[in-house]
DNA sequence: AACCCGGGGAA
DNA sequence: TTCCCAGGGTT
């Protein structure tokens, strides 16, 4: 008897063994006749861009149920995306995505493009996004490429090259696999089979569906793969924030950033530039205006993409006639201070302002 | 090709 | 605490 290909091998793992997720539609339920939401897909794909299926859940049914269609999310203020978005991180995704859809609504009709060099052309849609789409909504042949499938294969091939060279093999190998029936459940079997079985530590190989053709399986080699170009070090920059507060009515004053760059359009409280050479004694200094500012006790710490943050924060409680005239920002009041679109950072900030070192 | 973009969970 | 993970855009 002939030997099971390695996609039927996965396949029948994976009609045994897929998550259930909220934008996925179950090998079962294919079998009833549904049929994955092209949108929803898109939505679930572009959050899933750097980012855990764990953090993605609850912002994807907050999104879905704001906005259920594409052309719903176009019709969509801004602001209120970003607001929606607020904690999910790369900003830089939520303002493509707005982009997106109103590419979508306005020039395909409110129908995602099938074809991955259509999907493509779109904004914040890169080759991952392209081919998932393409494979999981539309059961295009299509390779997808993320870090899951970059760790499994890999493995399976024992390929050391470091990456990203090792990438266009990669991807050369997993056009191979795909199959011509059911590629998206193969795509979706091959990223289940990296964030469950095949780990980037301690990989739970006698449970794997390939291990039988795993050129590393039960192996320590398994562990150090993917190989990986070292990383550079990250700078630590400081800075200081200043968090005024109305005590008749508790609002706190905020402003926007600007449009582009580090945290791009979101909301934050006052502060300075953040610089390697920054001293915190000088902070005081630059405060947006003049006030009784009270230096808190606990540092924020903050790490982002390329650099670590430490911000010393500054409280100055104001009555009405010490209060200023303002030049730009807003009073959030505490009722609302919830739905600014405030990244973690600046929720760290406000934590800071109003909460006593624990001991 | 190099650099710019957050945040969360595991160890 | 630290370590590790993970696509797209811009220049």
């Amino acid at each position: 008897m002939a030997s099971a290909s390695p996609s039927r091998l996965l396949l029948d793992w994976y009609d045994r063994h897929a998550r259930r997720l909220p934008w996925r539609v179950s090998p079962e339920d294919r079998l009833l006749g549904e049929v994955p939401d092209p949108y929803r897909i898109w939505l679930s794909e572009v959050m899933l861009q750097q980012t855990t299926v764990a953090a993605v859940k609850d912002y994807f049914t907050k999104f879905t149920r704001s906005w259920p269609t594409v052309t719903d999310l176009a019709a969509a203020a801004e602001e209120d995306v970003m607001k929606a978005w607020a904690g999910l991180g790369y900003y830089s995704r939520a303002r493509n995505l707005k982009k997106c859809a109103e590419t979508v609504a306005r020039d395909h009709d409110g129908r995602f493009p099938e074809d991955e060099d259509a999907l493509l052309k779109l904004p914040g849609i890169g080759p991952y996004t392209a081919a998932a789409i393409a494979t999981i909504a539309f059961d295009r042949h299509a390779a997808v490429v993320d870090g899951n499938v970059e760790r499994v294969l890999t493995r399976l091939f024992q390929i050391e090259t470091p990456l990203p060279d090792a990438k266009p093999e990669i991807k050369a190998k997993m056009a191979g696999l795909t199959p011509d029936q059911r590629p998206g459940d193969f795509a979706q079997a091959v990223m289940d089979l990296g964030a469950t079985i095949c780990t980037p530590r301690r990989p739970a190989c006698a449970l794997c569906p390939w291990r039988s053709i795993c050129k590393v399986q039960s192996s320590s080699l398994a562990e150090t793969l993917p190989r990986k170009a070292p990383k550079k070090e990250k700078p630590t920059r400081f800075g200081a924030a200043f968090v005024a507060v109305d005590t008749a009515t508790g609002a706190v004053l905020l402003r926007r950033r600007p449009p582009r760059g580090l945290l791009g359009g979101m909301t934050e409280v006052p502060g300075t530039e953040w610089a390697e050479d920054f001293s915190p004694e000088a902070a005081p200094d630059f405060a947006p205006f003049p006030a009784d500012w009270r230096q808190r006790p606990v540092e924020v710490k903050h790490t982002f993409t390329h650099f670590h943050l430490r911000l010393t924060v500054y409280r100055a409680d104001l009555t009405a006639d010490t209060t200023p005239l303002l030049d730009g920002g807003w009073w959030s009041a505490p009722e609302v201070i919830e739905t600014e679109a405030l990244p973690t950072v600046m929720k760290k900030a406000l934590a800071a302002a109003f909460e006593s070192p624990r001991k």
